[in-house]
DNA sequence: GGCCAGGTGTGTT
DNA sequence: AACACACATGGC
């Protein structure tokens, strides 16, 4: 039984906590000098890059570091992921420009309001009204001394209760009411997300697309992003241009057809697969990165 | 100032 | 099944 602690360090190789706090996956880490620091779950964190691996410190002594281990997904086999990926030059080409890109394990709740607010916004936008939903309807965490305050992301009861009007005052426009419902529907059970981990993606989809605001790329999103479903494979903008770029040069492909290609062509791990291509295409048009943003 | 953003809902062919 | 358009808001 470990000491409680507000330290930890993971050992982990081939990790890049850069590349996969800033590849659009979560979009409530900060970067500073040296260290990443967010909320998972109801606890303020701060990470950093390490010769071991990563180096954790949190605003609370800590006993059992599970969850962040979980969260990170420290354990995961990269190497066995990467290997699956088809060998093609596209492939190649993202593996080689994103070395230690990983997929982490988020909150079903937090991923899926998430994306409903993520329809055509930028990720700086999101962040900033995922921010703002925080700090008006989420509980205060535990911070060190000396640190701002922080919030975890509101639970889906919370923001059922939340009106409209106030909603869209967190400029988050028209997707207020969409969040709202689905809010609503979650906290009164009416969709089960823990259930989606364990029955199929197809189920998984018909489940999630009933929820207003849900559609086959946030689906696809929270299925990766926090159920585990390796296969899922979430198209957006950025995706598409890699697909089109890529492996279609010289002839257009529509969206449901680029589906259908990605749910054959990139194996068992295809969702992995999505996210180099997503942050290997983001990375080049020179949108990740720069400071100042 | 126009184009675009980790899309979805609704209505038409 | 495949398209067209509206939908808020803000970065560049």
């Amino acid at each position: 039984m470990a000491a409680r602690s507000t330290r930890h360090e993971f050992a982990v190789r081939n990790y890049d906590l850069a590349a996969t706090l800033d590849s659009g996956q979560a979009f409530r880490w900060e970067a500073r000098a040296g260290e990443w620091t967010g909320i998972v779950g109801r606890r303020w964190v701060a990470l950093r890059q390490s010769e071991a691996g990563i180096e954790a410190r949190t605003g609370e002594a800590v006993a059992d570091w599970r969850w962040l281990a979980d969260y990170l997904q420290v354990e995961a086999d990269l190497a066995a992921m990467l290997a699956s990926f088809p060998d093609d030059e596209p492939m190649r080409a993202a593996v080689a420009a994103c070395r230690g890109l990983r997929l982490l394990r988020q909150d079903p709740w937090e991923c899926l309001a998430s994306f409903i607010l993520s329809s055509t916004k930028q990720i700086v936008q999101i962040r900033q009204i995922i921010g703002e939903l925080c700090r008006r309807y989420g509980a205060a965490v535990a911070v060190p001394a000396g640190e701002a305050a922080g919030f975890a992301f509101p639970t889906a009861a919370a923001l059922a209760r939340v009106p409209e009007a106030e909603l869209r005052d967190c400029r988050m426009g028209f997707r207020a009411p969409y969040l709202r419902e689905a809010a609503r529907r979650v906290a009164a059970g009416e969709v089960k997300l823990d259930a989606l981990s364990w029955i199929t993606l197809d189920a998984a989809r018909a489940e999630l697309t009933r929820l207003p605001g849900v559609g086959p790329k946030v689906a696809d999103c929270v299925l990766l992003f926090s159920c585990g479903q390796p296969t899922a494979f979430p198209v957006d903008v950025w995706v598409m241009k890699a697909l089109q770029q890529l492996y279609f040069p010289r002839r257009r492909v529509t969206l449901p057809r680029m589906r259908r290609f990605a749910a054959t062509h990139f194996g068992p791990h295809a969702g992995y697969a999505q996210q180099y291509l997503f942050h290997y295409m983001r990375k080049s048009a020179g949108r990740v990165g720069k400071a100042g943003a």
